[in-house]
RNA sequence: GCCCCCGUAGCUCAGCUGGACAGAGCAGCUGCCUUCUAAGCAGUUGGUCGCAGGUUCGAAUCCUGCCGGGGGCGCCA
């Protein structure tokens, strides 16, 4: 908990808001008593209804028998107490709303605290840090990565800086199946390319498998295990997953083999297994090892071993989460595609029989990329080889404008992947609006030069006082700065990126207001030139920080 | 049949643990480059928030039903 990063301007008005209405609620209805819900503290959108504004007064109403505009007025009261200068003024509104303005001097005030806490700024603000898990994409490595996992790679990584940002700590891994049925089939349709057969019904058919077959000379010799082949296959396809992911931008800690879960005496999958028995969810049945998931809500109990004895992936998926929990994370954090929905309920009643709260493992849902041509929706199959690769991609628009084309969208809303259109959009892309956003201010800050900007930014800079009035360009600036730390705490609660990718987009815009109507270079009196060249390095820091918490680039000239 | 997600402006989407006449980008139309980057700015056109009920002082937001789109219901993952 940092006590610095807590003192934000904001989360202290939100602060004495949360205080006066307890005031008012023990009055009314005795000590203890508190307001019913969280009473918001908005930015209107519509002028004229203060810089903030509170519904406490509405929610207060019901619950203490009292008109909401009554109290409405002894909310601001005591606020007008409490916040002293920082308040210019206040109102009650509509039904008990009560309408904020804050003064220039807290604008100011908030410059100044932005440009304190640095990249630190909005972070650090997590009730509770915890040890955090995110596995993500986890691809199998039987083709190259698609679109589609552009999405997931975005996602995750995104989601890994805001959550680090926020104050957790964070693992990134990426889990590959290189045993089982799937990693067998593989190896078979390397063989057939490589003997010039045809690729078997159930095989994988796209191209790449030539490619592969050619760099595996054994392929072809029929002397050498299968195994060996697809093993071989499997090393050269995560060599290239690797590499494209490096050149999208997203990093893991670490890249985990379900093999390594099924080496040793006992290896880890016995093991989970057995812990499952020991706890009683596990029978056998028809000759197989079944998991008892229906106990914690699943629709039918699971096979954890085939008749054959074979082990299946949700044995191996059982024993990584043990795993994981073992090496001391407490909340694993999965996003996987829209289906594997039915797959949720087996894994976290797997979780609760392995004795762990069930509400540390979090399966995120990511819905669909949809490819589309024309009007009309392709099939992205891998096994037939149909699909956009992320390479591809990438090549065709960028790293940043596929990053925030893939962030922009809230995780459970589909998206539909238009190549054309993106090919001929990419250069309407909102990322560019944001970057041209910060280009700009560093041409500014260029202009004035390091020295003048080093001077206007020092604690104890002269920006002006009270006979300087800040322009309403600067005061909506400035308020967005300000509400970078809720914007964190709202992405890292909803687990939604996407949040900061709109965070992006609307503070750029309020930036390209202020550059409209507030000169910077040569502004009279110096204060006001100083004053304003604090406020362009702190949004430029700004810009900085979200930019990279999207994994996205901010270059200073464009 | 059962389960999950979505249905907001011509297009792509924010807003959805209820709040004050519905937001942005793009596209369209009209203007603006001797002025800190025109990848920009100003103005303008455009929406019964899928439909119908319900809860509420107040519903795009919560509940129910229906319609439409996507996905899932194997000893595949």
């Amino acid at each position: 908990m940092s006590a610095v990063a807590a003192r934000d301007p904001v989360t202290e008005l939100r602060e004495a808001v949360l205080a006066a209405a307890a005031v008012l609620a023990e009055a009314a209805a005795g000590a203890g008593r508190r307001p019913p819900a969280r009473p918001s503290l908005d930015q209107p959108k519509r002028a004229g209804q203060g810089d903030y504004a509170t519904n406490a007064a509405l929610l207060l109403g019901p619950a203490v028998g009292r008109p909401p505009r009554e109290l409405a007025g002894e909310l601001g009261q005591l606020l007008a107490a409490t916040l002293g200068d920082a308040l210019a003024s206040w109102e009650v509104a509509g039904p008990g709303f009560v309408n904020l303005v804050l003064s220039d001097g807290w604008h100011r005030h908030g410059v100044r605290a932005v440009l304190a806490a640095g990249s630190r700024f909005g972070g650090g603000l997590a009730p509770a840090p915890e040890r955090i898990l995110l596995e993500f994409v986890s691809a199998n490595p039987t083709a190259e990565l698609v679109a589609a996992s552009g999405r997931h790679a975005a996602f995750g990584d995104s989601l890994a800086r805001i959550l680090e940002h926020h104050g957790h700590t964070v693992g990134r891994e990426y889990y590959f199946n290189d045993a089982g049925s799937q990693v067998r089939r593989f190896g078979e349709s390397v063989r057939a390319r490589a003997l010039g057969l045809p690729v078997p019904e159930d095989g994988y058919q796209g191209e790449y498998v030539a490619s592969i077959a050619a760099a595996i000379p054994e392929a072809a010799d029929e002397r050498v295990e299968i195994d060996v082949v697809a093993a071989r296959a499997v090393e050269i396809l995560l060599q290239r997953i690797k590499s494209t992911l490096e050149r999208y931008g997203v990093r893991f800690d670490r890249y985990f083999s379900e093999q390594e879960l099924h080496a040793g005496s006992p290896s880890e999958v016995t093991r989970a297994v057995s812990a499952l028995e020991q706890a009683g969810h596990v029978y056998t049945a028809e000759n197989a090892v079944w998991l008892r998931t229906t106990a914690f809500g699943d629709e039918k109990d699971r096979v954890l071993y085939r008749s054959g004895g074979e082990p299946t992936y949700l044995a191996a998926d059982v024993a990584y989460m043990q795993n994981k929990f073992e090496r001391g994370w407490e909340r694993q954090l999965l996003p996987v595609g829209a289906d594997h929905h039915g797959y949720i309920a087996r894994l976290k009643a797997a979780f609760a029989g392995l004795g762990h709260d069930p509400d540390r493992l979090e399966v995120l849902i990511l819905q669909f990329v949809h490819l589309v041509e024309g009007s009309e929706r392709a099939a992205m199959s891998k096994r037939r080889g149909e699909f956009v690769t992320l390479d591809e991609l990438l090549d065709e628009i960028g790293v940043d404008a596929t990053r925030y084309f893939m962030l922009q969208s809230s995780h459970d809303r589909t998206i539909d992947l238009n190549l054309d259109l993106a090919r001929s959009q990419s250069s309407e892309n909102p990322v560019y609006y944001i970057q041209y956003a910060h280009a700009r201010i560093a041409s500014v800050l260029r202009h004035a030069g390091d020295l003048r900007v080093a001077t206007a930014c020092a604690a104890e800079s002269d920006w002006g006082g009270p006979a300087v009035a800040l322009e309403p360009a600067e005061r909506g600036l400035i308020r967005k700065l300000l509400a970078l730390p809720e914007e964190v705490a709202e992405a890292v609660e909803r687990r939604g990126p996407h949040r900061i990718a709109a965070y992006a987009l609307e503070l750029a815009q309020e930036f390209t207001a202020f550059y409209r109507d507030c000169k910077v270079i040569g502004a009279a009196p110096e204060a006001v030139e100083s004053f304003r060249l604090g406020l362009c390095v702190a949004t430029k820091g700004v810009l900085v920080l979200v930019l990279g918490l999207l994994g996205v680039s901010a270059p200073d000239s464009m």
